[in-house]
DNA sequence: AGTAATATGACCAGAACT
DNA sequence: AGTTCTGGTCATATTACT
């Protein structure tokens, strides 16, 4: 792998954001478009550029790869360089939901003739959840929520804003308004209440990303809350996926790398792609039942679970390959642990312990499309 | 013992300045 | 062109609690 060569390559033109490193090795910043709508969205049509794939990108099968759009400096070259050279698609969700989800998507998917799950869903918090209208101070400004993370604020964060609310004038002073709007941002807070603000609850947060109600329902609320914050938002990755089903009109079997809980199955099942097969391969056990107990409920095709990507050799992942005629799709978001600015102990970029299971992504990847090749 | 709540900055990129 | 400021992020280590 080390020996893949090199290719300097800048996308999107331009020298904006340029900075001289001292140690003189040329500055491989990519290129985030503003706004991020990728190569296209529902309402926000970019003149569509053709685009296109190096010879060696062009499936079968076709992949599909996501990780947060924000990562150390390098990473997304990288990962491109490793994906066939293909350029990143920066999507924020923010403009197809209520809530930001900044991620970067690589894959060999057609990009013409896009169509979003209906009906769209909500953009603002209020079209989401009418109700927090009542208790809104005019002061606090968002109409859209953060990115929904992995933990929430804790019942002192809030219980802090209370009391200090309860103690000011109506509206507050300057700074208590400016210190509370700080918290409910840093927090993704809604008012409940006088004066009293809450986290989102874990139902709140399924509806938001595109997932069912109560579809990670079972499990403690402190790993469902870590679990959606690591997952898909499903109205995105459904609306890139969704040429998918005039191409294959009796479904697809898929291989599904760190599935955790499914929102890559959900995209499919809510456009209407029946799925003959699906092998996953997730690390978390609660993950696993969850995508267990939505499979049984919704679905007729095999469910293959796998828990560990290195656990798939070659000749375990040729043999699927065999049993199911190859795969149409490989699909996955490989870890942000070590890449995500959230964490503050082990931001260690694309080498970090978790971080660098993106490899695994790719040389399954290229086993499958291998041993396609010789079908 | 296992589970849940709580406390804990760093880094990066843009905006808004000088 | 450089500086300061501001906002935002698929989290982890420790402590408290069953």
């Amino acid at each position: 792998m080390e020996e893949r060569k090199k290719k300097r390559k800048r996308y999107g033109g331009g020298s904006h954001g340029n900075r001289s490193s001292l140690d003189g090795s040329d500055d491989e910043q990519m290129h985030l478009p503003n706004p991020m709508v990728g190569f296209n969205l529902p309402g926000y049509r970019r003149p569509s550029v053709m685009r296109m794939l190096p010879q060696q990108a062009i499936g079968p099968p076709f992949f599909y790869y996501e990780n947060v759009a924000r990562t150390p400096r390098g990473v997304w070259e990288t990962i491109s360089r490793f994906l066939y050279d293909i350029e990143p698609e920066f999507v924020d969700s923010m403009h197809l939901s209520a809530a930001a989800r900044k991620r970067g998507y690589i894959h060999n998917l057609p990009i013409e003739n896009r169509s979003p799950l209906l009906p769209l869903p909500p953009k603002t918090i209020f079209e989401a959840f009418p109700h927090y209208k009542k208790w809104w101070p005019s002061w606090d400004p968002r109409r859209q929520l953060n990115c929904l993370q992995t933990t929430v604020a804790s019942a002192k964060t809030t219980e802090r804003i209370q009391c200090l609310l309860a103690r000011s004038s109506n509206p507050p002073p300057p700074s208590v308004q400016k210190y509370v709007i700080d918290e409910c941002r840093k927090w993704n807070l809604v008012w409940v209440g006088k004066n009293k603000v809450a986290p989102l609850e874990p139902n709140e947060v399924e509806y938001l990303l595109g997932f069912p109600r109560d579809h990670t329902r079972g499990v403690g609320k402190t790993e469902r809350y870590k679990s959606l914050g690591n997952s898909f938002h499903v109205d995105t990755v459904a609306y890139h996926l969704s040429v998918l089903r005039d191409m294959f009109p009796n479904g697809v079997s898929v291989l599904s790398l760190f599935t955790g809980i499914g929102g890559g199955e959900v995209a499919l099942h809510r456009l209407g792609i029946h799925m003959r097969a699906v092998v996953s391969v997730e690390i978390g056990e609660a993950n696993r039942r969850i995508l267990r107990g939505w499979w049984d409920q919704t679905q007729t095709g095999t469910l293959i679970e796998v828990a560990d990507v290195k656990s798939l050799t070659p000749d375990i992942i040729a043999s699927y390959v065999g049993r199911f005629g190859g795969f149409d799709l490989v699909i996955g978001g490989s870890p942000c642990n070590n890449l995500a600015g959230s964490n503050r102990h082990h931001r260690d970029g694309l080498e970090g312990e978790q971080s660098s299971l993106f490899y695994h992504y790719f040389r399954i990847l290229d086993v499958v499309k291998s041993a396609m090749a010789r079908m």
